[in-house]
DNA sequence: CCAATATTGGGCTGTCAAGCCCATTACTGG
DNA sequence: CCAGTAATGGGCTTGACAGCCCAATATTGG
């Protein structure tokens, strides 16, 4: 995240524009198919202002997952997102990704890409762990203001449960992104979000 | 998998070794860095003989996913893996995967080159869904066997529950490798079996 | 206003990988 | 034994893409 340039207003604009155009063409058609000329033509830019802003593509890929980190936790919304801290509220969550197509296509837009670059030798493991560690954070504050309003009994373990919630989604995503049907999205979030309701105390 | 050329055994075998040698080393470092020349080199085979047996990168990546698929289903092992029809069977079966590091370094062997492969061009999609489908059969198989044994309730949705098995485990994978911890992985598939298990019948 | 610095343009080149070619050797079936 | 077919060897061409270069223009700060 360090710049080695100053930026302007201006500046800072152009180097958004080509991270959300490098997004979206790498959610669509992945980091291997997504070249500099793409990237520039959707962009808008020369071919000098990638190298301007991103000296190669590990840095450009680095930013996209930074700025994906961003969009997975709503911060890129308006309004931002709010609390997943009740079972409805995890309901509207899971249920906001099965009406739209978009999951179908591209499956997570950070899982998908964290799963390509993972495993290459790009320098991206910093981001990735950075990125989901920032949303397990936002399950992990909703459970735990959960437990202590006491809708999840106290000895809910409250990670164990982000990972199932987080898993069910990757995963799902990934088979519904498979099958071109959310019905498994669907049913791996409603079988997760129905173990967290399983902690509730009993009434 | 229809074939052009008449295969004698020697030559089955240099098939073979070549598609298991570009299993390991997409497995290990992703499609794109998985040239033509390491699979040679690996495979010890020569030039023509990829571009024989394999006329383009489409179709070895074809043959691979079926490869995948065929492991997953323990087709490759001796002996064969054991139905999944238990919930002490899905216990071994997540167990299998939590004490290898192999996890941590690819993810699943079948669902992270799935992803990979997915959103580009490539024509790839009826070997993914054929892998998933086989994969699925398997859960389900081991799902109606309990049901029918009466160790779920006759109301109990198996395809539900098969669904959410495997995203836990292909979600619990990619965790588990970005984080490098198999954590994630063991508590997706624990939430996961423990929510089949819910729908044992009172006693 | 003016220097310093940021921003932009577009061409160019080295690298690398996929797929093709022609020839040679091994094997099979009758 | 001997055609016909399969298997192998390695070089080569073509195309694509990332990163670089030399400029020119715009903007900022003093």
């Amino acid at each position: 995240m360090t710049e080695e340039h100053k930026l302007t207003p201006k500046g800072l604009a152009t180097r958004e524009r080509i991270v959300e155009a490098a997004a979206e063409l790498i959610y669509l058609h992945g980091v291997h198919a997504t070249n500099n000329d793409l990237v520039r033509k959707a962009a808008r830019v020369s071919g000098s202002q990638l190298s301007h802003y991103f000296p190669d593509k590990e840095s450009l890929i680095r930013a996209v997952l930074a700025w994906r980190a961003d969009s997975m936790m709503g911060l890129r919304e308006t309004p931002p997102r709010g609390d997943l801290d009740s079972i409805a509220a995890l309901h509207t969550w899971a249920d906001s990704f099965l009406n739209q197509e978009t999951v179908l296509a591209g499956g997570c837009s950070f899982g998908s890409l964290a799963s390509e670059v993972m495993k290459t030798d790009l320098d991206v493991h910093d981001e990735i762990a950075i990125g989901f560690g920032r949303w397990q954070q936002q399950f992990r504050a909703g459970l735990a203001a959960m437990r202590d309003r006491g809708d999840l009994r106290r000895d809910a373990d409250i990670e164990y449960l982000a990972h199932a919630l987080m898993a069910a989604f990757q995963g799902g995503t990934l088979l519904a992104q498979a099958a071109q049907d959310t019905a498994p999205l669907r049913d791996a979030l409603y079988a997760a979000i129905a173990h967290v309701e399983s902690f509730a105390p009993p009434r």
